[in-house]
DNA sequence: GCCAACGTTGGC
DNA sequence: GCCAACGTTGGC
């Protein structure tokens, strides 16, 4: 299986990209949307993500990777639900604001806008390249 | 099985 | 603070 790259959302006043470099590896658990959870099912160790503040900043701040993956939720007493972990890669050059990416006429279908209440989104390899353009300038 | 009411998320 | 988009719940 090829590489995937995902998105996936916090709100910086709960869990932050500075929180995550802080702990060196973070859990993604909580997610209680069958949609997202089929995402984090789909994960596999290896692939990268978008840090995306929701609320505050509304942008994304750096790249994680997969570090473990089709792990169960450990805040779910049922064990139904999954989970993953992240570590962070690298902070972005620049943070690519939610306006941009609704402005940007290369990015018609990102589902981060499409499903804008998707915790775990995801990204095409051609959106995730294109991410990455707008970063670096 | 349908649908109205309600709750949650997240942008504005 | 409001509203749109969805998901869930419960009455029928």
């Amino acid at each position: 299986m090829s590489k995937r790259y995902w998105l996936m959302k916090s709100e910086p006043d709960a869990y932050s990209w500075d929180d995550l470099v802080a702990e060196g590896e973070g859990t993604w658990d909580g997610v209680r949307n069958h949609r997202a959870a089929k995402n984090l099912r789909t994960m596999q160790v290896g692939d990268e993500a978008f840090f995306y503040h929701s609320n505050i900043g509304k942008e994304i701040v750096g790249i994680a990777t997969i570090s473990q993956a089709g792990l169960t939720d450990p805040t779910d007493p049922e064990g139904k639900w999954a989970a993953v972990k992240v570590r962070p890669v690298r902070k972005l050059a620049n943070p690519v604001t939610l306006k941009q990416i609704k402005a940007d006429p290369s990015l018609p279908d990102i589902e981060l806008v499409k499903l804008s209440r998707l915790s775990v989104a995801v990204i095409t390899p051609e959106e995730w390249a294109h991410i990455l353009s707008v970063s670096e300038g």
